[in-house]
Order: structure tokens, then C-alpha cells, then sequence
DNA sequence: CCCATTATTGATAGTCACTATCAGCCTGGT
DNA sequence: ACCAGGCTGATAGTGACTATCAATAATGGG
């Protein structure tokens, strides 16, 4: 209920233009409790929890396929579940972050904590050091591309198929080892 | 020199533990001059004034050749060239980068920048928004490999041949398409 | 149903990054 | 000598965030 009244100020008054203690009067709390539930300020719009569910869809895929696929596809259904439903407050948020810089700033760092769960979830395919640096390379590659498929995404205004876009930018960056389109 | 100072005491005290006016009282300054040239506290460590250089690096190469190994290609150079002198400098900014989240953060958001110069050199040949979507694309995965073995390189304490490292991270990511190795 | 333990919230007072404003100072050109 | 420009500094803010402690609500056992 927070996140609500956060993002919808935000939208309203931009980011930098809302103080945590708008957001605490306007969902009818103290600051402090903001605080407690959102370390950050940035966090009221950043969160994000479906890191596990991406990990697991990747230590799903086939062993045998490039890495940069096995990641790629993943990803690429993620988004398909994630546009599945109502877009919107998607959208807001990925607006927001594209244009506010702090915030575009720590979502590039969750990149990092995405990327280290989709190594981990590797297991023991990437156990020994080297193996997980390559593990860590194709995942974090992966990350970026998506991310330049989110950012079309959001400027176009959430038109044309999210899913669509970041296999687009896969086989951008990746040419024949990128998922295969469907 | 006001930079050579911060770098010094957050290496010593780190640097949530210490404060803007540390760095000015230890540089013989007054708080508000080290704001006028650094904007930021981050800026104290984040002066990146290569990236021109990279982009022009990247329009120099020839047109034919996939977008990963033209601007990957570009990038190994260019990391050859940043370590052929004194490592010490550029090893003790990166750990700073790698360890603190806030700087790491905005050097992640840095790449975004770098990312744009590149698609920008390439001038025509991203005339039309898909092609530039893209170039865009191919760099930001690219610049997120490199990131990995960037890590990877400070973390072996600068052991090793860094533009080897980002080239096992290019391998990793994009297999054949990517530069190949001397 | 009541009481004790515990989690959640709130108020207060701070630190620190950063900004706005204004005043002094030091330079270079005439 | 004089004046105009930028560089510097002091002061007084705003706002994110933290530490600490009191108060209140929820929970579980008797």
C-alpha cells in the first residue's frame, strides 16, 4: 500500500519532486515506518522479487545448450508472464526508472545480485571458478541486452510485445546462439 | 589533487566512512570548493575520460564484421592500452567501485553513457531506430562482459593479462561472433 | 479470558550529502 | 591604479537516512 501511494506520487510530482515524508503522510504513516519496510527511497520503487523465479527457470533448461540460450530463453518467458497480465504499474515503474537517474543507477546494480542467482542456480555446472566467470560473463551480457529491449519497451509506451523485443535485442547481440524465436 | 586525497582516505577509512569535509580539511580546501568540481561524492572516484576514445576506436573498425566483435575488439584495445602503464591507480578505483554499492551503482549507469557514444560513432550505419536498437544491444552486452571480467581482474588483484580476461568473458558470451584472440 | 512476551509503530534528535545565496579575493587586461 | 571575471568561502538551509527509546498492537500460553 506504500509502493501504491510512492509510485502514483512519483508519477505525479517526479521523484526527486516527492519526499519520503509526502509518501508517509499520503499512506497515512509515520516516516519512520517507510523506513522500516523501504531502506531506501529507491527501493519504494525497485522492488524486485522475482529473482529466485528466474534462477529456477534457468537451472531448468537443458544442459546441453549454449548458456547464452539456456539464459536468454528464460528470460525471454519471464517477460512473457510478467506482460501476461495488467502492464501498467510495470510500465510506470520502468518509466520511472529509465528517467530518473538513481534509480536507473541501483537497477543496474540488481543486475549484479540477478546475475550471481542465475549462477548459483547453475549448481555445479559452475563450480569451479572459471566455469562460473564464463557462468557470470553470458548471464551478465544477457542482462544488458534485456535491458535495452525494456528500455525500447517503456519509450514506446508499452506497445509491441515485450517477449518479442528481447529476443529481437538476444539475436542483436547474440546471432545464432541467441534463443530461438517462436 | 583533491581527487589524489579521496581516493587515499577511502582506501584508508572506506568510503562510507568518510565524509566530503574529511576529504576537504585532508586537501586543505574548503567543503564548498570540492563540490564545485566534483557534483558528487562519487565523482570523487568515477572521472572516466576514456570513452570518446573507445567510441572513436569502435568506428574505426571495419563495417563488415559482426557488431559484438567490432566493438569487443575495440574494447580489449582499449583495456590494453588503460594497463600498459601503471595498474596501481586504476586497480585501487575499481575495488572502491566493486566493494561500495553506491559507486558501483553509478558506474554501472556510466556504462549507459559509453553505450550511447558507441552507437553514436557508428553514425549512419544506426541511422534508422531498429539498427541503432540493435547496436545498442550488442554494446551494452558487450560493455556487461567486460564488467565481469573487470571484477574478476581486481578481485586476482590485477594478476593476469586483463584484456586476455575480457576476452575469455567475450568467448564466454558470444562464442564465434565474438573478437578473436591474438 | 488475561497476562506476558514480542513485533510493530512512533517521536525525537541527530549526521551527512548537497544546494542556494551572498560576500570577499585574486587574477588579467586597460 | 582600476575594473570585470571567475574562483573561493561562510552561512543557512533541505532532505535522506540512522539511533534510540517509549508506546501500542498482536500473539501465544495458562
Amino acid at each position: 500500500m506504500i509502493q501504491a501511494h510512492a509510485v502514483r506520487l512519483f508519477m505525479e510530482r517526479g521523484y526527486d519532486g516527492t519526499t519520503v515524508n509526502d509518501v508517509a503522510e499520503a499512506a497515512g504513516v509515520s516516516p519512520m515506518t517507510v523506513y522500516r519496510h523501504f531502506p531506501t527511497k529507491e527501493d519504494l520503487v525497485l522492488v524486485d522479487q522475482n529473482g529466485p523465479l528466474v534462477a529456477a527457470r534457468v537451472s531448468a533448461t537443458p544442459a546441453g545448450q549454449p548458456l547464452v540460450r539456456r539464459i536468454g530463453g528464460a528470460l525471454v518467458e519471464s517477460a512473457r508472464a510478467l506482460t501476461a497480465g495488467d502492464d501498467r504499474f510495470l510500465l510506470a515503474r520502468l518509466r520511472l526508472m529509465i528517467s530518473t537517474p538513481a534509480l536507473r543507477a541501483r537497477h543496474l546494480d540488481n543486475h549484479h545480485v540477478l546475475q550471481q542467482a542465475i549462477v548459483d542456480g547453475l549448481g555445479d555446472e559452475a563450480a569451479d571458478p572459471d566455469t562460473a566467470f564464463r557462468a557470470a560473463a553470458a548471464a551478465s551480457a544477457c542482462l544488458a541486452a534485456m535491458h535495452i529491449a525494456l528500455v525500447r519497451w517503456a519509450t514506446e509506451d508499452g506497445h509491441g510485445d515485450l517477449p518479442d523485443l528481447i529476443s529481437e535485442a538476444f539475436a542483436a547481440a547474440f546471432g545464432d546462439a541467441a534463443p530461438r524465436r517462436r
